[in-house]
DNA sequence: GGTGAAATCTAATAGGATTTAGAAACATGG
DNA sequence: CCATGTTTCTAAATCCTATTAGATTTCACC
């Protein structure tokens, strides 16, 4: 549920320790938002609801941010920025020789027990993409772009090494494949199903439906 | 200042003809709404805009419908329905003796390009499903709740034909297609990309990844 | 043309939410 | 224990938009 403190930007030109009184309310106010706004959504989030979970009267948070749009375009780029890194991360951590169709198999793992068990901000940065307004998407998109980049890679690698068809539309097939993982937050429930049958159906549907025969 | 046509469902009983002065502001104002709301989703979705794509004041709305909520949900509902009619109807065209596998093709192909071609109301359905109050979701739920029998039949009976591997979780691979066709509506652009190129990558995923061998 | 209902408009109301203002509590170093 | 800056609160202002009220136009039909 809770993210640790992943240095939510960057440090600012604050001197202060990262785990002061201050940068701990600030971290459990974002990770308030995060959690009501995973479960909201932009519309139904209020700043009230935010302040309620981070304990705190709803004044506070502009003390922190500077407006309520503010504090949602945090949120949202977090949530976007920790996927990317934790899934280069489990990534990185795969031995040199490990095959490309392996690779993608590793990030659906990581995508989706990610977004389901480990952030509301993912969830939140995902439910929320195209629901907040405009302005609100320029940083988070950069971040989203570079995600998107990261699978691109995974794709046409693995295409190049002949372990996906030649014929497939990497581009269109990545696509669809993060639109059904990202999906999975609108239905899924962990009461009556079962995380590892769904990460295997998913990992089934990019093997199979991509894999050179 | 009565409601001419009951507000909620469709014209059965209107006694008036169907394509009445009245009837017909009704339609355009509930054209647009779908057309704003697929555009800017719940939370941006203003009455006044709404007014102002169908061409009359904000108040003239509450003459046929009885708040914003509920001009939302008849979108929403209206969405669900038309996109399993067309696709019953597609489906019912068929020849008898089409393989399972084909009508999940057809099916496919159906969703997509109703999807993003034919209807706002689709469209403004998927995006708002998980972002309008609970309130609103109980008749429309009631819609895509048969659409999910549709296409839990179409694979259940694909599977006991023998089209599709027997050991393939098909509820959870249905739920996945699903959402990686819903999410189209979030990246699709007809500008950029073939919409053809689009239903034949994600028949092949259908194809490849749920197929026997 | 006159009449009444239907349809729509202008102007005002109301309620909820964000956001400011300014005071109180708190911590911290001298 | 005092002084000073930081953090948080209460109370109030402001803003935005749905909604209502009431007036006005449109239009079918006599």
């Amino acid at each position: 549920m809770e993210t640790p403190a992943p240095a939510t930007e960057r440090p600012d030109d604050a001197p202060a320790t990262a785990t002061s009184k201050s940068a701990q309310t600030r971290q459990r106010i974002l990770d308030a938002a995060a959690e009501v706004l995973s479960r909201k959504g932009y519309a139904g989030t209020r700043l009230a609801d935010v302040a309620a979970v981070a304990g705190v009267q709803a004044p506070a948070i502009y003390y922190y941010f500077s407006s309520r749009d503010d504090l949602v375009e945090e949120v949202m780029w977090v949530g976007a920025h920790l996927v990317r890194l934790h899934v280069e991360e489990v990534l990185a951590a795969l031995p040199d020789a490990t095959p490309m169709m392996d690779h993608l198999m590793v990030a659906v793992d990581a995508h989706l027990r990610f977004e389901l068990q480990l952030s509301d901000y993912a969830t939140a940065s995902i439910r929320n993409a195209g629901h907040v307004p405009e302005q609100l998407r320029v940083r988070p998109a950069a971040e989203e772009a570079l995600y998107s980049r990261l699978w691109r890679d995974l794709f046409v690698a693995a295409q190049q090494a002949g372990e996906v068809r030649a014929d497939l539309d990497v581009n269109v097939f990545r696509l669809l494949l993060l639109g059904a993982m990202n999906w999975v937050v609108e239905w899924w429930n962990p009461r009556t199903r079962s995380l590892d049958e769904l990460v295997a159906t998913a990992q089934a549907m990019v093997r199979n439906g991509a894999a050179a025969r």
